[in-house]
DNA sequence: ATCGCGACTGTAATCGATTGCAGTTATTTA
DNA sequence: TAAATAACTGCAATCGATTACAGTCGCGAT
């Protein structure tokens, strides 16, 4: 590997030279510029990034967290990330953590090392350890979904989901649906409460009952759909129609459905979230929320690159657009 | 930020002991360690892993180049990456390339510039620009499935694409099938011609026709699936079996038969590869080809630190075991 | 008392860049 | 023609570590 030396001989320039042909061209001479070029292609020389990130103390790159690699929607949004990074000249970290604080620590650790100047984070928990809380302040970061649970309130990119499940059930009441069941993800974090707060909103303007014993699932899996399914059937009153919390989920609680010689969505009306491309193959297609994943990651990278180049954010929330995709998985209810 | 010197000040050493209770605790004595400990808890400190990297020469991070991110086979390959990085105390760059030179050129460029350490490819193009084709002879790098096209023989973790597909077939004609087609992905590539030998070699066997027309689709997604379905649904005469390259492939296939009127797999039977996740859950669940996507992923990564280390490679190709699953999407040939 | 050795610790060079400051020409202006 | 300015270029300090080498100290062996 060679080094900036090899091709300040080769020139017979100084370091000082053959860096700004680099970085600031037009402060050296074309003829210079051009022995030096010629220098570098010749020698192969490829700027050690990490000396440079040395002296400047910026990394140009960026963390990602996510709790679950294997969620699509995750994914979307990391496509979103990437992108944008690549555009910016940042590139990312990827930091599986499966929701352990260890592994949150860990990965979170290497903006304070300078291996990474900001940090994107695809859930809410604080993913600091309490050693580096205070160190943690001045840090970049966001948090895609979910604002973060913490003291100073980092910026965040959500889709409003309060609405977006009124829309939802909007939909389904009106097909006249009255007996609901919910498979959620994660309980206790803020979408949870969004959501559930929506339907509810929904149902109570209709003056439908529902009850909290209808809300089961604790996990966004295909197995915690199956497993909602077949608590929710098991209901005295089964619900003719289910929210699931997201597409794998709704897709684990069709594959139940309809082992139980249930049809969808004669017997049963199920919609989804997030609008990952399998909803549209699945059979019946899902009904679901579309997230604008893909955007919504690209959003995270510019609020990051907003902190880092210390410009002051213009808002600490950034709302992104639902849209609801009807498929034939919801339709009129058989009461 | 605070560093070495804040720390060397608050403890009243030099900058080398510093260093050396972090890298090599027992060099320094129990009652200097504990007051540099202490005045590195109290300053809050983090070395930065930039500056040591200069001097090591060693950035402890492996780049990986995806050629498309929505590919869930893709995703359980960089899980296990990103888990055996950690555990070696590396971290992973993600390079989605979409299967574009100039991406594949840039990402694979952070070896060359000290970004990473070593490089795994998920496809078998060369990754590097002609410029740097020299470079690049010695930069640790594995791909995973399928050969690099180079002169160099790099290594490669991949599976017995000729024996899955021999397995496959024997399933299929075992059911009396009799007219085949396949929905291929990426042609022009080493899976294409193994898949496509293996299959071929059975129906040799059993002395059963088969011929190129019946071979469409070119790219691993729902639409090509779906694409590839209709088309072969088209010829004058029917396959009454498909095999299709990976299990996205499949599940587009699927929903485009269904969409024909035709049962499955009554009227046809359909094929995967790969076994994600999904193919469990679609309707009817898909039979494929387990392919060990995590365990790959963790082989590779254990074979480029083996190159990173300098250790010689015991063997040069890494074949994974697959296991055929069989589900509801084959059965009986309806002659 | 001297020597040798082990156990620590410090000095200073080094990794590969970047960059403020100063020096050298060449060119323009008075 | 002298002075001022512009246009390059180089010197050397610097970023934040690591580490070879040398120095100090204490202690047992001779």
């Amino acid at each position: 590997m060679s080094t900036i030396k090899e091709v300040c001989q080769l020139a017979g320039v100084s370091t000082a030279t053959v860096s700004r042909t680099l970085k600031n061209p037009d402060m050296v001479n074309v003829k210079t510029r051009e022995r030096i070029l010629a220098a570098i292609a010749k020698s192969g020389y490829r700027p050690n990034v990490l000396a440079s990130s040395v002296k400047t103390g910026k990394s140009n790159s960026l963390v990602v967290l996510v709790p679950n690699l294997s969620n699509p929607f995750f994914l979307k949004i990391i496509q979103g990330v990437e992108k944008a990074a690549q555009e910016n000249g940042y590139s990312v970290l990827l930091g599986d953590t499966q929701g352990e604080p260890l592994r949150e620590h860990e990965y979170a650790g290497m903006v304070l090392s300078n291996r990474a100047d900001g940090l994107i984070h695809l859930d809410h928990s604080f993913p600091f350890s309490d050693n580096d809380a205070l160190l943690a302040e001045k840090v970049p970061m966001v948090s895609v979904c979910e604002r973060i649970v913490s003291e100073k309130q980092y910026p965040v990119i959500e889709m409003d989901n309060y609405s977006a499940c009124r829309a939802l059930a909007k939909h389904l009441t009106s097909y006249g649906h009255k007996r609901f069941g919910v498979i959620a993800g994660q309980n206790e974090s803020q979408i949870y409460r969004d959501r559930l707060g929506g339907i509810k909103s929904v149902l109570l303007e209709e003056s439908i009952d529902f009850d909290d014993s209808m809300v089961v699932g604790n996990e966004y899996s295909y197995e915690s759909g199956e497993a909602g399914a077949r608590a929710l059937l098991a209901k005295k009153v089964r619900p003719t129609a289910i929210f699931c919390f997201n597409d794998d989920i709704a897709i684990g609680a069709m594959h139940e459905i309809k082992k139980h010689g249930l049809k969808i969505p004669d017997d049963i009306s199920v919609v989804g979230f997030d609008n990952i491309k399998v909803s549209a193959y699945v059979d019946p297609p899902l009904t679901t929320i579309d997230q604008p994943a893909y955007e919504m990651g690209r959003k995270a990278v510019e609020v990051v690159l907003q902190q880092i180049k210390g410009k002051p954010l213009i808002r600490n929330r950034e709302i992104v657009q639902f849209s609801i995709i009807e498929r034939a998985s919801s339709g009129a209810a058989n009461n």
